[in-house]
DNA sequence: TTCCATGTTCCGCA
DNA sequence: TTGCGGAACATGGA
């Protein structure tokens, strides 16, 4: 569920279920998931207010109440929103509940415990305390930006992209993608990569995270040469039909087409 | 039963 | 200093 495109669908979730709707009780099923604050407090800040706008940055999602509470979402490996009015649409792991006024319910599903709920300062305070890099698809992450952050870089590109200090929001499925996309080695080097192909990769990265979100990460609707799919070693390259192949980078599966990328990195 | 899984964090090592 | 590799966290599905 959550690199940078499921967090954005999970903010629009909110902004178009949530927003103004009188918050009535605050259930805390599992408090394991709620970090530094008391399930009591949680609940005293956020009872009779309303959500009035939800950020994001990288695989962060933030959600502000018009008293002013900043709450924040991460989503671990398995957490997602779901919105429901009917009790049967309850999701199977629903770790908070937030039950409307008015009927309707906004619950966080976490099956792997992984994902976080806290109270924070706001997105920004939040963002350079945890020393993230600029959003993957915000205007800070221009060409120029991109290309001075991956500048002189020594490690592998997959690796790169994953780093969320140089930029947030990609993990290991989107990584593997933009790589695909680009036609790229997941163990190419940052230092292997001329000026053009950063610029290159810069403009990969930016359509295939925004092709993602128009898509609604809907497997039907994705683009019909992505990877995403595919992550499967009995699967077929989307683009030339070879077998695509898992190995291992940096301790993480990585997928990839040894026709259309290489045998080897370059 | 064993392996693997989209997340982060922490530690040791080169 | 930078980057890598592995382990840990918690849980469940194939």
């Amino acid at each position: 569920m959550p690199e940078l495109p499921d967090v954005e669908i999970q903010r629009q979730l909110v902004e178009s279920t949530a927003l103004g709707r009188r918050i009535e009780t605050v259930e805390v099923r599992d408090e394991y998931l709620v970090k530094g604050v008391e399930p009591d407090e949680l609940r005293g800040r956020l009872e009779g207010d309303a959500f009035r706008r939800a950020r994001r940055h990288g695989k962060y999602l933030f959600v502000e109440t018009k008293g002013g509470t900043w709450v924040l979402f991460h989503f671990g490996m398995s957490g997602f929103l779901r919105y429901y009015e009917d009790p049967e649409g309850e999701p199977e792991y629903p770790k908070v509940v937030w039950l409307f006024e008015d009927d309707g319910a906004l619950a966080f599903d976490c099956r792997r415990k992984l994902g976080v709920v806290r109270l924070v300062d706001g997105p920004e305070a939040f963002a350079r305390e945890k020393g993230l890099g600029p959003d993957a698809l915000s205007d800070a992450l221009d060409r120029q930006a991109f290309r001075e952050a991956m500048i002189g870089r020594r490690g592998m590109v997959k690796t790169a992209l994953m780093n969320q200090e140089i930029l947030a929001g990609i993990g290991n499925e989107f990584s593997d993608e933009i790589l695909f996309q680009m036609e790229l080695h997941p163990r190419t080097k940052v230092s292997d990569l001329g000026e053009g192909r950063v610029d290159r990769l810069y403009d990969t990265l930016r359509h295939t995270l925004k092709a993602a979100i128009q898509a609604r990460m809907d497997p039907e609707q994705l683009p019909g040469r992505f990877l995403l799919p595919r992550r499967d070693e009995e699967a077929a390259c989307p683009r030339c039909g070879a077998g695509v192949r898992r190995i291992e980078v940096s301790g993480r599966g990585s997928y990839f087409c040894p026709a259309c990328q290489g045998e080897e990195p370059g």
